[in-house]
DNA sequence: GTGACTATTTAAACCGGTTTAAACGCTCAG
DNA sequence: CTGAGCGTTTAAACCGGTTTAAATAGTCAC
C-alpha cells in the first residue's frame, strides 16, 4: 500500500529527458535551456519528488549531517542547561538546509575517541562540534588525523587547525566579582569547575584577576566538578574555614544552587550571612529562594553560530574566521546583597 | 595525503574473490566455504576495511539510525532531567550495533509534523521514539501514514499500531500521597502538568484516586506546565487559598523546587508549615534545602528498553510486545514532615 | 564416460543519485 | 556545401555496497 516514492528516473521519464538533465535542473547547473529546466521542475513537483538523501550521500560522499559528541555522565548531563538550548540553535541552522544532527552521548569512563572515530569512519557526519574544550585537548589531534572538519566551542589554548566559536566567559565573571566588590565584599571565595576544561579555568582566572585588580586575594578557591554534589562538598569546606567568606562565586548555577542549599542547611541566611552567585542563568536560578544572581549567556545563539561556521568550513566556499559572540552578562537577583557591617 | 579508505573491491582483490563473496562473508551468509570466509575476513582485517554505511544504506534501503524529535521550548528543555539520561540509555543500545541517533528539537510553535515528515522522507532514520505522548496524539496517525516504525513512550489511550514502552507513573504518585497521608496530612493539593500529556494526567489521576481511597478530596488541583515559572504561579495561587494546603504534590521536580522557593519567599517554613513533594528525582532535588521528597524513575533504563524494542520492531524478527518497566519509587527526604498539630 | 546433483563462486543488475565525455542539432562563416 | 563553433542534451560510468541468477567445479551413481 505504501506507494514507492518516485525516483529521478520517474521524473526524467515524465519530463521526457534523461536522468542527467534532471540532476542538472535540480542543482541549478548551467547549460540547460530555461524551458527544459521549467519542464523538469514542474514534473518533479507533480510527482512530489525529492532526491534521495542516501543516493546523494553515496555519490557526492557527503552525509548532510553534523555530529555532536557529549562526553558526560548522563546523571550529570541531566541538569546541564547548555546543551539543549545549544542544540536547538544548531537545529535552527540545519533544518532549512535539510541537514540532520547526529548526537552521541559518551559516558566519561568510556572511550571518547571511539565515539568520534565511529562518526568519522561510518561517514555519518560531515563535521563535528567540539564542546567542553579541554586544555591540550586530545580530540583536536584526533580529528585532524581523522580528517573530520570541526569547530571548537571556545578557543583552545594551543594551536588548532579548526575555527573557534567563542563566548568569552571572562566578562561575566568579572562583572560578578565587581558586583560583589561594590556591595562591600572583600572575603570572596570561588568554587571552580575541573581545571581540565578551558571554560572552567577561564572563569577561575577571571575571578582571581578581578580580585587582584582590586588588591585582593581570594579567600579560597575550591576545585569542584560542576555537579550539585560537588557544589555541596565545596561549600561545606568553605563554610568550615576559620574565617569564612562573605560571598561565594560558583562556576555554574548547579553548584551555586546546591551551595545555597548547603548554606541554608548550615543555618546561614542568604544573602544576609553569605552572598552567592552562579553562572549560566539556568531555569531554576530565577525561582529558587533567594533568586540567584548569575550570568546569562545565550547558548541558542552559540549553537546557531557554531552550526553556521561549521557549514562554512565544510562547504569550503569562503575562508572561515573565528567568531566572537557577545559576552554573557550579569543578572542580579537577591542571592547577593550589601555586606552587613559587623 | 588522506588515503582513501579501502572499498569492498580492494578486499575482494586482496582475497582473490569477487565483491559478492566479500559481501557474503561479511554478512555471514551461508554458501561460502569456511576457508574462503576466513581468507576474506583476514584480508578485510589487514586492509582495515569497514563497509561504507552510505553504500549499505542505499542498497538495503535502511538508514541504520533512529530518530528522536523533542518538541519543547529550548529554554524549558534545558532543565529537563529526562531526555539526557534517556538518550544515554538509547545510545547504549545503538552504539554496539553501529546505529546512530538523529536528534531534532522542535520549538512548540513550529510545525512538529514537519519534523517527523522530514526525518521520514529524507530516509534519515528507520524508526522514531514518540515521547511526551499526548491524548489523541496526532503523531500516531502521522507516523502510520508515513510508514515510519515507532515506539511510544508510555501507552497511548486510544488504539495504536505501535508497541509501547511504559513506565507507570501512578505507583510513584500513589506512594507520595500515601506517604503524606501517613504523616497526617489531610489537606493536600496538586500541581499538575498540562492535561494534554498522558503522563501528566496519569499522575493527576493517581493523585485524586489515592486521596479518594482515603475518603479525601484534593484541596485544589492547579493546572500548570511543568516549568519552574509555572510552578511558582501555581504555588502562589495555592498559598493564597483561604484554607491553604498543608502539603503540595507536584507533577515534577522543577515545579516543586520552584514551589519550594515560592513558599520560602512567602515566609513559610518547609516542611514545618508546608510539605512539598516532587517527581523525577532530578539532580538538584537532593541538594536543595530542604532536600526534596520525590519519586525516582530510571530514564536510562527507559532509553535502553525503548531502543531495544524499536529495533526489534524494525528488524521484524520477532513479534514485539509492549514493555513494562519497573515503576518509579518514592525517595523520602526532608521536604515532607509530620503535620504539626495546631 | 555421462548425467545428475550439490557445493561454491561469480558476473551483473540494482539501489538513486552525480558527473564526465561525447553526441546532437543548429547557426553561420568560408 | 562543408565544417567549425556553440548551446543543449544524453549515454554511460561511477559512488560502494547487496542480491540474484547463472556459471563452475566436484562428487557420485549408474
Amino acid at each position: 500500500m505504501v506507494k514507492d516514492r518516485p525516483t529521478i528516473a520517474d521524473v526524467a521519464a515524465r519530463a521526457g529527458v534523461s536522468k542527467g538533465s534532471v540532476s542538472f535542473a535540480l542543482n541549478g547547473r548551467p547549460g540547460l535551456a530555461q524551458a527544459t529546466v521549467d519542464r523538469i521542475l514542474a514534473a518533479a513537483d507533480e510527482l512530489g519528488w525529492r532526491p534521495s538523501n542516501r543516493a546523494r550521500s553515496l555519490s557526492v560522499s557527503k552525509a548532510f549531517a553534523l555530529g555532536l559528541v557529549i562526553t558526560r555522565d548522563p546523571a550529570v548531563l541531566s541538569s546541564d542547561p547548555f546543551f539543549p538550548a545549544f542544540i536547538a540553535g544548531v537545529e535552527s541552522v540545519l533544518a532549512p538546509r535539510g541537514q540532520a544532527l547526529v548526537l552521541q552521548v559518551v559516558t566519561p569512563g568510556e572511550d571518547e575517541a571511539a565515539g568520534y572515530r565511529r562518526l568519522a569512519q561510518d561517514g555519518r557526519v560531515d563535521g563535528v562540534f567540539l564542546s567542553d574544550l579541554r586544555h591540550d585537548d586530545p580530540r583536536i589531534d584526533l580529528l585532524s588525523e581523522l580528517g573530520l572538519p570541526a569547530v571548537t566551542l571556545n578557543r583552545p589554548v594551543g594551536p588548532s587547525p579548526f575555527p573557534a566559536v567563542c563566548l568569552d566567559d571572562r566578562p561575566g565573571t568579572v562583572a560578578v566579582v565587581e558586583h560583589l566588590l561594590e556591595l562591600g565584599h572583600r572575603r570572596i571565595a570561588h568554587v571552580a569547575g575541573p581545571p581540565a576544561f578551558v571554560h572552567a579555568t577561564a572563569r577561575s582566572e577571571a575571578f582571581v584577576a578581578t580580585l587582584a585588580e582590586a588588591g585582593l586575594e581570594p579567600v579560597a578557591i575550591e576545585g569542584s566538578d560542576f555537579t550539585a554534589a560537588g557544589g555541596i562538598e565545596a561549600t561545606r569546606r568553605l563554610l568550615a574555614l576559620p574565617q569564612r567568606p562573605t560571598a561565594i562565586v560558583y562556576a555554574n548555577d548547579r553548584m551555586a544552587i546546591a551551595g545555597l542549599g548547603a548554606a541554608q542547611q548550615a543555618g546561614l541566611s542568604v544573602p544576609g550571612d553569605l552572598s552567592i552567585a552562579g553562572f549560566d542563568d539556568s531555569e531554576l536560578a530565577e525561582f529558587v529562594h533567594p533568586g540567584l544572581t548569575t550570568v546569562r549567556a545565550d547558548p541558542y545563539a552559540f549553537g546557531e553560530a557554531a552550526a553556521t561556521t561549521l557549514n562554512h568550513l565544510i562547504d569550503g566556499t569562503r575562508d572561515v574566521a573565528d567568531v566572537e559572540l557577545p559576552p554573557a552578562r550579569l543578572i542580579v537577583r537577591s542571592s547577593t546583597a550589601r555586606l552587613e557591617e559587623s
